[in-house]
DNA sequence: GTCGTTGCAAAGCCTTTGCAGGGAA
DNA sequence: TTCCCTGCAAAGGCTTTGCAACGAC
């Protein structure tokens, strides 16, 4: 893998950025750094950091598709309608093995949360805890 | 709504397969009741019945869109990677509030456990329980 | 007879791919 | 200089929409 200012410039994007972002957010923060970046250049990049390992893929419904740094450990994540930011949640929350059916076998799990953020929630009045 | 033979089709489809479909599954199934049943119709009533509150639009990731009677009681959701069926799980194991951040507002969640089902399991002497 | 519904085809999104020019090594 | 990578445009998959004909009521 070659290195070029708009890979490091996606690069840059997820250091900056400790949340997971979509394609779209993905390119704005990019084009903030070379205002160039071109989407198939930001698709094509971020399926060979997929592909390396350093990013992961995941789909949050039913908001699409997001990519975040790799290697973290096992979290799930909590999406903020309001600010519409997805929050990474530390360990697991899931009964595990209860959660799975007699006779079936686990290979894996994603776990998705939604609501309001502490600082939205803050922010208004009315939002109940 | 009007009934037409390819919206009562569609309807028969749920109640005869008693698990999420996406839209592929649903206008084959269909088609075996109506052969000339068009994609664009299977698409124009799944949303009505979703409008109508008939069906739920889910988002497996990453399997994408599949649709399933509404109703049901509080469930997630187990996809066998084998016989790629979407098995429904009833009751809820999330550990809330303690699966929520404190000072965050819940308002809803999806659990979705991937694996192989108990008949693909037997079926094959190597799966591990 | 009305007017909601259907099938078909075109169009809209999101994502991938082909291609020629450009730039990293 | 090599050849990987980029931008652009076209194409592919999924979903929606425009339209004329059809058919439920």
């Amino acid at each position: 893998m070659r290195n070029t200012p708009q890979k490091n410039a996606i690069r840059k994007v997820f250091t900056d950025n400790d949340h997971p972002l979509c394609i779209k957010e993905i390119l704005d923060l990019a084009q903030e750094i070379i205002s160039t970046t071109n989407i198939a250049t930001v698709y094509r990049n971020v399926n060979l950091l997929v592909e390396e390992g350093w990013l992961v893929k995941i789909e949050f419904p039913p908001l699409g598709t997001y990519y975040e740094r790799a290697g973290k450990a096992h979290h799930h994540y909590f999406y903020c309608r309001k600010c519409k930011v997805i929050y990474v949640i530390p360990g697991c929350p899931l009964d595990l093995p209860e959660a799975v059916p007699s006779g079936f076998v686990h290979e894996g799990h994603d776990v998705f949360i939604r609501g309001i953020c502490e600082s939205c929630c803050n922010a208004n009045e009315k939002c109940e805890h």
